[in-house]
DNA sequence: TATCGATTATATGTATACAACTTGAATACC
DNA sequence: GGTATTCAAGTTGTATACATATAATCGATA
């Protein structure tokens, strides 16, 4: 591997894992003895990371954390949303094939069968949050626009704009096997809307869809101030304040 | 000015103005003697074109200049128009005060008095494409949205995905005129519908206003083999075969 | 003559050196 | 006592050196 993408995926995990001081300036001599890699392939990262949005330029050089409000992460959800409606209305008026649309009846199946028993396991979290991933993307495919897949690519970038961002943070809470079926029959929905080349209502649907996650983040931050397992939540400003 | 932001301007210029080999590597010793500024920057440079989308990693190392064909130009202007759209809505919603839509109304204004006279001189196409950036700006100001107002950035990065794009290459053309009209059309029924606080009206009016951008890009294309003053075009495959 | 292989040349990715600048602190001054 | 001011430590931005990987060239062989 690259030193400059160990770099980034190393980086990444310390800001959005909570390992870094906010507000402060990010000392690159700080981060070479941190990571092990010389400045250079560290200086790399900084510039990707700032264009993914989770690091901000000062003025003075150098950069810091960027720190999110709840409008910020509410807006980042409905350009989520806005996107894979978009996504959503080109598949359907892509009228894809039993075979092409195969991969997203593969994935629905597979959440169908993770949400048939009674409770749900931590394990059962973490391999819906795989699969709704797939299915996600899998409609991303359905697309098959480059152009719209950059796009999502670098709104998800945002932690909690992420389709799976809410799964394994709700694990535990009572309403979330509620909350997951009710996803769940969107997906559904959402399959035959693009499978009939209903494209307004895929669009709509997809929307939705994404509402959903604005629900969960409110749930989930309403309960225990004991903050929940939610990677870079403290990226998110006032967050016990919501 | 710094000179990462040097060798970034003139990578750009040099990129959209056809002056580099397309379906070559980017020879970075060759950048360094044209731009006159050592590696260290222009890599800068090359990371951040590659975010925007006007470059692509190669796998064995390096960087070419991406090419882009026509669907990839309509998704592209599609794009602008849905989050365009998505602006429009939030601003709507927002209700702006009077004082808040002066801006709008300002750049409006503007555009209806160089639209005024019978014919259009150059000088007429190069106002109307500033106080047309102005108002699309405007626009997206009163969503007051970081999130959006960064997701229509990186889009607008695609230099034919502009708002403007197309104004100065239709500079000349017979229907230009009357295109421009319709354009300003749109403008003041979206001033209207945001003013009113007709959100979904306003999302309609945003989305076809882009596609009048559709619209003006086959008719240039369609235009004399002769191409046009179109900035990046000699990024568009097959561009002749429209 | 065309194709494969070895060798040379060149480019990329990384580390490091250096200069200009920023930041923090200590001291002088009002 | 509080505010400038100067100085020092540290940091960023840039240039360059070096090692490894890639591309090109030339020659050999089928």
């Amino acid at each position: 591997m690259q030193q400059s993408t160990k770099a980034l995926l190393r980086l990444r995990q310390m800001i959005l894992g909570g390992e870094l001081d906010v507000d402060e300036r990010l000392s690159e001599p700080k981060l070479v003895e941190r990571i092990a890699v010389s400045r250079t392939p560290i200086r790399v990262a900084l510039v990707k990371l700032e264009h993914e949005g989770l690091i901000e330029a000062l003025p003075s050089g150098g950069y810091k954390i960027r720190v999110f409000n709840k409008q910020d992460v509410f807006d980042a959800i409905e350009l989520r949303g806005t996107l894979e409606g978009l996504a959503a209305r080109r598949a359907a008026e892509n009228r894809p094939t039993r075979r092409a649309l195969a991969g997203l009846a593969r994935a629905l199946t597979e959440l169908d069968d993770i949400l048939s028993g009674e409770t749900l396991s931590e394990d059962d979290f973490s391999r819906y949050m795989n699969a709704n991933a797939t299915f996600h993307d899998t409609l991303l495919d359905l697309a098959a626009s480059p152009v719209m897949r950059e796009a999502l690519a670098r709104t998800v970038a945002l932690p909690f704009a992420s389709p799976s961002a809410f799964v394994m943070a709700q694990a535990g809470l009572p309403e979330s096997h509620q909350i997951l079926h009710i996803a769940q029959y969107q997906h559904h929905r959402l399959y035959e809307a693009i499978e009939a080349g209903e494209s307004s209502r895929a669009e709509d649907l997809a929307r939705e869809h994404a509402r959903l996650a604005k629900r969960n983040l409110e749930i989930v931050l309403e309960q225990d101030p004991a903050v929940p397992n939610l990677p870079g939540l403290q990226l998110i400003k006032d967050a016990g304040a919501f």
